[in-house]
DNA sequence: TCTGGGGTCCTAGGACCC
DNA sequence: TCTGGGGTCCTAGGACCC
């Protein structure tokens, strides 16, 4: 158990306050291979690597030989000649992230799921009936190992980030909270990668510069920083080095594209072949997309070649669908428009996914302007689907097109 | 170190509309 | 015939996250 900042109980106050350190990210160890070993007794205390050709996941043993998440595989196993080498498992992952879930919704109303197994929960207002975030997050942390059998990783404070960057530092197995009076004490030695955003290239160009801890960031002014890294990013990152973080936890977010994509390796490939692997693949996202009752308009076909870059193609459907036909067609036609460029730099990846997603229950046609006459029909085609006439707005789409008429059916 | 599979958000140019 | 500003959508690519 990792040593917390400030593990008082109650030392704040015993009402509820707005600036109390309530927001906790609670975040799962070493997933996979954490899974893996739970469920393999021989595999305890022993360095785990989850996937071959990358490693998905380490359990600590093997991050201590310094192997990382997304290192190639073969790095891997000599940085960690007796590492335990496993496929992914990836139906167990998700039972253990429902069960951990189903804890997490048990806490709080305030569940925002961020991956499999990461999650913020605001436990504001919860004093009376479960008491301070302190005693909620010890008692998550026990009930996660006693019914799922996994260790996870509790930060508390009173923004998102900092609760986020406190079970970084938090880890392994532990509780690491950030009172309100000592936020800055903690953010700002932190090493510029703390902030949310900042990766490799970022990282660089913040270093070229001179600026290596959050503290250098904050120092900055936010025009310079803007320039050096773009509008957004710059806003963003001088927010968070000030210590400002609005962002509520919010529940109920759906994704907006879902996607499939296959790596096939170096050797050479016939057209047939990967005109075989985007159709399996085509398949498996309109399944997906149907069993969740979503649609989705942008078709986009992802490739990556044999030397390493990549490329995405994408069509813009009229309509959203999770039809296979109209996704199939717009994918084989992207596929087709690419053949001459495959052909020169050979593949290695290929993938699919569609965005602009949709609930399927928001159903829009396009009427071309010579059609606008038969306004009846689309009326028709809405009664036999859903059994309404419901019809909002139409909405001019383009010269070419026509109008863009959303129906929504009144459930 | 030669490389998975799932995502999100941002940028920038071009087409198009008013 | 020449001309402006504002806005949205589409496309391609890049950075980043787990």
């Amino acid at each position: 158990m990792s040593s917390a900042v400030h593990e008082g109980r109650g030392t704040e106050t015993s009402r509820v306050e707005p600036s109390s350190a309530s927001i906790l990210h609670a975040d799962l160890d070493a997933f996979y291979a954490s899974v893996e070993q739970r469920d393999n007794p021989s595999f305890r205390g022993k360095p785990v690597i989850v996937g071959g050709g990358v490693v998905l996941a380490a359990s600590y043993e093997a991050k201590a030989c310094g192997v990382k998440t997304a290192m190639g595989g073969s790095a891997a196993r000599r940085l960690c000649p007796d590492a335990i080498v496993v496929s992914p498992r990836m139906h167990a992952y998700t039972e253990a992230s429902k069960a951990v879930f189903e804890i997490f919704n048990d806490t709080t109303p305030l569940v925002e799921g961020i991956s499999v197994d990461e999650a913020f929960l605001d436990v504001r207002g919860l004093w009376r009936i479960a008491g301070s975030p302190i005693d909620i997050a010890t008692r998550l942390r026990a009930r996660v190992k006693a019914d799922v059998g996994l260790n996870i990783t509790v930060g508390v404070a009173r923004t998102k980030f900092l609760a986020k960057v406190a079970s970084g530092v938090g880890k392994p197995d532990g509780l690491l909270v950030v009172p309100p009076a000592r936020e800055l004490e903690f953010l700002h030695p932190l090493p510029v990668q703390a902030l949310w955003g900042v990766g490799k290239v970022t990282t660089e160009k913040l270093h070229r510069v001179g600026l290596f801890t959050v503290g250098d960031v904050a120092d900055l002014s936010e025009e310079r920083l803007v320039a050096l890294v773009g509008a957004a990013a710059g806003h963003k990152l001088h927010s968070l080095a000030h210590n400002i973080d609005r962002r509520r936890v919010t529940t109920g977010k759906r994704r907006s594209s879902m996607g499939s994509q296959r790596a096939m390796g170096r050797r050479p490939k016939t057209h047939a072949e990967i005109e075989a692997e985007l159709r399996g693949i085509v398949d498996r996202v309109t399944r997906r997309l149907r069993a969740a009752d979503r649609v989705g308009r942008t078709v986009v076909v992802r490739f990556r070649f044999d030397d390493y870059t990549r490329a995405t193609r994408s069509h813009t459907l009229t309509e959203a669908t999770a039809d296979t036909a109209p996704i199939m067609k717009a994918s084989l036609d992207i596929l087709d428009a690419m053949e001459a460029t495959i052909e020169r730099k050979g593949l290695t990846l290929i993938g699919l996914s569609v965005a602009n997603l949709q609930n399927a229950d928001a159903v829009q046609m396009t009427l071309p302007f010579a059609d606008l006459s038969a306004l009846d029909q689309a009326v028709d085609h809405v009664r036999d689907k859903f059994g309404t006439n419901s019809i909002s707005r139409a909405v001019n789409v383009g010269k070419d097109q026509g109008y863009a008429v959303p129906m929504l059916p009144d459930r």
